[in-house]
DNA sequence: CTTATTCATAACTCTTTGGCTATCAATTAA
DNA sequence: TTAATTGATAGCCAAAGAGTTATGAATAAG
């Protein structure tokens, strides 16, 4: 069973693939060479993470002339999210918060 | 910035470590030799594998003559709902504006 | 007291991975 | 056409990490 939730946790365990991630979340479509002035690695590093997110279903491209556009995947964070909703409602500490975030994420 | 959600992915980035983690919150207290007649490692990788999830703030431990039990901590995933949250908020908010322009644009 | 059990730590191996430089294809500008 | 720019890929290397066996400390049992 090759779990959604899988390759989006080994995606977001690296912190400057998350930070890249959180830059896509905060302020939306960014190039490459946008995204490679902020992040603290070279171009190629930039490549390499962006392939990664992308595998896992958490960000998409866009090609527009030689550049290429990344932005977040819509509901990325959707099988993150059910997976702790599962583990939640197991131990059946309901947190609010969660029921309030499915919500507004199922829509 | 240490913050609290980064040693949580790191942890359940490893899906032998996910899995220990999800016995843990569907069958709650468990030794540490039940845990590895179930894991597919070790007693010593899973006391590893148990050190990290305590370190990660996910799991808690309690000692009880020569066993020591461990159990889910409360509000585990709370710092990795918050995230998600947060990283869905931007987005959601971004959407806010789009509609926000939209509304403005009609008139 | 001696032996068995439970778990943690140490020490090691091997694979994965995150970083780099070099380079190539594709596109745009001169 | 030629030169410059953009981003992806290849190849390499060092560090991290997931697994192992060996062993030690603490407790329980005989």
């Amino acid at each position: 069973m090759a779990k959604a939730h899988d390759p989006i946790f080994r995606a977001l365990a690296d912190p400057t693939r998350r930070a890249i991630f959180e830059r896509l979340c905060h302020d939306g479509d960014q190039t490459v060479a946008a995204l490679t002035a902020y992040a603290g690695v070279s171009q190629p590093g930039v490549s390499k993470h962006l392939a990664v997110l992308k595998q896992a279903g958490l960000v998409c491209d866009r090609h527009e002339g030689r550049q290429t556009h990344y932005s977040v995947q819509r509901d990325a964070l959707k099988p993150l999210v059910d997976w702790a909703g599962q583990m939640a409602g197991f131990w059946e500490g309901k947190l609010d918060d969660l029921e309030d975030l499915l919500g507004r994420m199922d829509q």
